[in-house]
Formats: structure tokens, C-alpha cells, sequence
DNA sequence: TAAGGTGTGGACCGATCGGTACAAACCGTA
DNA sequence: TACGGTTTGTACCGATCGGTCCACACCTTA
């Protein structure tokens, strides 16, 4: 068993999908990406095989550590439409301190749906899916607590939660002001409060 | 005076607008556009100058004969609050038949927002806050017809309506199914009912 | 210490990127 | 019919795209 590679797998992957989080798949060149992973093209090419292979490794990374794991942490919260409210303070707060947001790599890779290939087409899916039952199970709590009306579509209000939640992460990379990205959080605020 | 152009430029511009808006600024190369339109690279060139002028020339045709044009039709209706119903019924209906949809180019532009010129990146940001204005313009005729309450901030809730309609729009390309945007454009009705 | 497989550096590949140079084709005017 | 300015076709530009090739550096095992 010869030479061990002088770089971490894992610590490449985390550089290159800050890379693909910031410019998407096409508009991140191998240069971009060979010089934020500090290693070179054959290196690259060795461990990840391809550019496509390379990124659905980063998007897979995203999608546990990142996306999956703030997700988990908003359900260990006790009040459940308090999560819901938490999860949008945190997009909304992450787009007005940071001025040049990536948004979503997850959102991101939805926006560019049609330019993917249909097995990320289907993962991204999968993800929406994902963030829509999370939604879904909190309302299912929120009925068990009284804090939501039972003759609320769980579903429905999931599916609506997701297109909202994906309207203020496109607009937080910078088109809409951060005043502007309150005001709407708000709104859904009150919304929620309506539920009941 | 010699010799007049074999194509006309607003047709050409048409046709380029159609591109630009089905992959991106950068994702449309000069090989697309000039297939599109049916003209050489020197025509393009002589005509419109660079990519860049020929993306502001398209998008500013977007902007007047396209959306400006969808938002003062919706204006004329007599019940703003089913003006603002039938706004997202289109874009919903528009991405549940045409599989696809190249959603809206000045959203798409805002997606992109940061890779853009000063100028486009102004010229986006006034585009949207245009539509937001046409939602909160909408909202003070309820108010005056008594659809809507008087105490609404219609500012505040016309940034909400903008972000949800990016929403939809941005996963109206392909990531979520009609239905589940269906089931979203239902809460969102519903929640238009809560104005009052 | 020699062998053998693996990782790395760098040159190189054809294709494509946005953009330019220039001459030929063109048509209204004189 | 000759001129003059404009449009168009084509060849070409350097840069960059994703990806490959191969010699060499390297470490483990025998």
C-alpha cells in the first residue's frame, strides 16, 4: 500500500462546494476550484473522477452536513412553530449581515434545475421533499399542541412554507434590500400566528 | 445612405431575449444568440456592440413588453385583490403546461444577481421594487373598495407578495411538481382572504 | 535494497469562449 | 457608372473551458 495522498478527501470536498455554493456548477471553473482546494488538476481528477462527480460529492455534503443538520437542530426545539419562525430568522439575519450571501446550494442547484443531470435533478428533489416534510412533521406537532388548527392541509401549508422560504433565499443574495427581506419575514410571522 | 440591415434589431433582440432567458447571461454563448437570431458574429457585433449591451438591450425590452405589459393588464381588472390572484394563477399555470418554463427573466436575473454589472444589478432592483409597488398600489384599492383592512401595511405586505411570488417562479422551473405549486398558489389565496 | 503500485506536477489536448480584422458584397447618391 | 459609406461573411485572435497523458516522486512491501 503505497504513498497516501497529501490532502483530506473531506477537507477538499468542504473547499470545493463553498466554490460551487458561491458561483453554481457551470460557473465554477476547474481553475476556481483546484486553487481553493490547494491541490492540483490530476490530484482532482484522481480522487473525484469528474467535475459532475466532484459536485454531487459537495452537493451530498451540503446536503448532510449543512442543510440536514440545521434542520435536526430546529427539531430538537421544544415549540414547534417557534422552529418554523427560527428557520426563517436565520436565512433573513444570515442575508443582511452578510452582504454577499450564497443562499442555498440546494436552492441554488434548483434554480439551475434543467442544466443538471437527471440523477442531481433527482437528489435536489429529494431535498426539497425533504425540507417540505420537515415543515409538514412541525405542523403535525404544532395540531398535537394546540398551537395549530386540526382542520389545517399540513401538506399544503408545507409546500407553501418551502416556495416561501425559497422566495426570501433567492432575494437574500442580494436583489432585495435587507429592510425589504424583514418586512416579508414579518409577514410570515403574522401568518404563522394564523394558523391557529 | 447605404445599404439598410437584412434583419430587423428589435426581432433580433426578440430572439435573443428568448435565449438569455431560457440559460443566463453567462450560460448564453455568442454561438446560441447568433443561431437564434440569424445573424453573424460581425452583425451582432455591429448592431449591438457587446454581449453585455445586447443582455441590458434584451432585458429592457423584457421589462417594458413583457412584464410592464402583464402588470398594466392585471391593473385594469376591477377587484385588485383578484388582480393580484390572477397574477400567480398565470405563473402557475404557465409552469404546471410548459414543462419548460424559463420562469422570469428579470427574477432570473436577480438570481444572478451578483455576477451582473452595476448597472443591470440597478436596473434589476427597480424592476422588482416595481412589482412591489404594483402589489402595494393593488392593495390601497382594496383598502378604498373595503376588500382589504385599513389597518394592513401594504408596503410591508407587497414585500411579502414579491417574495412569495419569486418563490414560485424560481421552482416553477422545474424543481417542485405542479401540484405541490398548486397546493402553495392555494395557501397563498387563502391568505389573500385573511387581508381583510 | 529492489520492486511495484499509487499520487502528483506539468505539458498538452481539442473545443469553445467573447471579440476583432479585413475584404467583399451591397445600395443610395452623385 | 463611379463613388462612398455600411453591412456582412470569414478567418482569426488569445484565453479559457473540462479533461487526458505520462514521467517522476513517493512510500510500502518483499
Amino acid at each position: 500500500m503505497p504513498w497516501a495522498k497529501d490532502f483530506d478527501e473531506e477537507d477538499a470536498i468542504d473547499l470545493a462546494m463553498a466554490v460551487f455554493w458561491a458561483k453554481g456548477y457551470e460557473g465554477a471553473s476547474l481553475n476556481d476550484l483546484t486553487a481553493a482546494m490547494q491541490i492540483n488538476k490530476s490530484s482532482l481528477y484522481n480522487a473525484f473522477g469528474s467535475k459532475k462527480d466532484l459536485f454531487m460529492r459537495a452537493l451530498l455534503k451540503y446536503d448532510t452536513e449543512v442543510r440536514h443538520a440545521m434542520l435536526s437542530k430546529l427539531q430538537e426545539l421544544e415549540d414547534p412553530i417557534e422552529a418554523i419562525r427560527l428557520m426563517f430568522d436565520r436565512v433573513i439575519d444570515e442575508s443582511s449581515l452578510d452582504r454577499d450571501t450564497k443562499g442555498c446550494l440546494l436552492i441554488n442547484t434548483a434554480f439551475e434545475f434543467r442544466e443538471h443531470s437527471a440523477e442531481t435533478q433527482a437528489f435536489v428533489a429529494a431535498g426539497l421533499l425533504d425540507i417540505e416534510e420537515f415543515f409538514a412533521g412541525l405542523l403535525e406537532r404544532g395540531k398535537a399542541r394546540g398551537d395549530v388548527s386540526r382542520d389545517l392541509d399540513s401538506t399544503e401549508t408545507a409546500q407553501w412554507l418551502l416556495s416561501q422560504f425559497v422566495g426570501l433565499r433567492v432575494l437574500g443574495r442580494g436583489a432585495m434590500t435587507p429592510t425589504s427581506l424583514q418586512a416579508a419575514r414579518g409577514m410570515v410571522h403574522r401568518q404563522l400566528e394564523h394558523l391557529l
